[in-house]
DNA sequence: TTTGTTCATATGTTTGTACATTATAATCAT
DNA sequence: ATGATTATAATGTACAAACATATGAACAAA
């Protein structure tokens, strides 16, 4: 690489710099910085990363250090290294890794995928007889029902339904907006440790099929998800309907 | 450590040992090794790993490389390292291991559920771009290819394609009514160890809807499986798509 | 046209070295 | 005894330097 590309790429890698006096590991700091970048448009078309020697040097740090904050990013898979190719970003659509204890809009902000929520309700309800089995209530008792249809600025992609457990003191006046796990466990000090869950295709009904604008009987991927805390205790039960393709669930599993 | 207990250390770790003409990367063994020796009992009651420097002397490779091997493992939770204590087993997260390794008509037989073989197509074809890749084998060398349409007595309800390395030495003659892990196990010494997997909902194109007996667009669980051995060398690629509300896919996971 | 051959260039692997950080153990002064 | 200090032993961070390997592309030979 020539004088000029090189200096272009010190123009345009300007915002985002390594302080070698930071406290901060530079391994950690590269790997922020990596984390931003690949959130930029441009990265988001499949455009390659700067190569290693190349990144490396114009971070003024060394290609192993450099190595280390990718890897990570690899191993989380959002990046994919191809020999003598180079280093991209891993775009596809959406995906969740089963030990992954992100939220969803955790997830997408990582993705550099921008979410917006079309519908956000919030109501008590009286659970029915599998519910209050499950939370280990009298049916008589109230629960939180919270409805959220969310989606990318151009269509909605999913549709919850999530139940809490009235142990938690959820009042159905929070921000719904933050994190849902992060505002568990900050202001209601609920962990969210075990989740089990049960993933099916279905057929969209009238409901669904109104909520993500699609036609009735148009296949969905639906989970049912049971959480729990440390304790084992119940704490929510939620119903995801996904869009088909929209959706994939990965999972990895050892023998 | 003194020349005794180093001995001990060489003695104990005899059975497991990181051999340096071998094409796979010494990290890579290094990675294997330790999964073994933290399956060992003695190390899930807590006991440290032998400190890094030591470790890497016995197996005779550099600490980075060693470090490279660890750092997998503590990504995936498995070890937990800690700054002048060492390196321990994280026994807590035991229960990933509920992801059941039955196959496909073992698991029915436990549900009590008699499968029938609708369809069994045996073809050796050309990988497309894809596969290829994930075998790492050059798109002119043909691969074993399985369908199988299986059910209950009254409908069928998966659609499977299988496709399997051509290391392994399958001929197609082989009976495939047998469970197929035990058939490559047994018969070709090859042990399916690690699994990925991608979980979706699809509508159903005409070869799905024709196969499974549905019309046109109905709703399918489709699942696409990377099956690796020992070494993550890849030795199956499977597709199948399940009838919507036939098959559900459980999870569980801890954190 | 097809098939090798080579070259350039990217990631992949491995080592050796050095120093920083930090939690614990041992020591010492009070 | 107890609190402060120091030594030690582990992981953590960082660099530089090779060499290995895969692959696209250009070119040469069949």
């Amino acid at each position: 690489m020539n004088e000029i590309s090189l200096s272009l790429y010190i123009l345009h890698y300007m915002k985002y710099s390594i302080d070698h006096k930071s406290p901060v590991p530079l391994h950690i700091q590269a790997e922020e910085l990596l984390r931003k970048m690949i959130a930029e448009e441009e990265y988001q078309n499949g455009k390659l990363l700067p190569n290693e020697v190349e990144l490396a040097k114009v971070l003024a740090i060394s290609r192993t250090t450099l190595r280390q904050a990718i890897n990570k990013l690899v191993y989380e898979d959002l990046l994919i290294r191809k020999k003598r190719t180079g280093t991209k970003v891993n775009n596809c659509i959406v995906s969740s890794k089963s030990n992954n204890w992100l939220s969803f809009s955790q997830e997408m902000k990582l993705r550099g995928i921008s979410i917006k929520n079309f519908e956000l309700h919030i109501t008590w309800v009286y659970p029915d007889e599998m519910l209050a089995n499950f939370f280990e209530i009298k049916t008589d008792r109230k629960v939180l029902k919270m409805e959220r249809v969310r989606g990318t600025s151009d269509a909605p992609f999913v549709y919850f339904i999530s139940y809490f457990h009235p142990r938690i003191g959820l009042t159905g006046d929070e921000d719904f907006k933050r994190p849902l796990y992060e505002l568990l466990e900050m202001e209601y000090s609920t962990v969210a440790t075990l989740s089990k869950e049960e993933i099916s295709a279905h057929a969209a009904d009238d409901v669904i099929a109104n909520k993500l604008r699609l036609s009735n009987g148009s296949p969905v991927l639906f989970r049912k998800r049971f959480v729990f805390d440390q304790g084992e205790r119940p704490i929510e039960y939620n119903l995801g309907y996904y869009k088909a393709d929209s959706f994939v669930y990965t999972v990895e599993s050892r023998r």
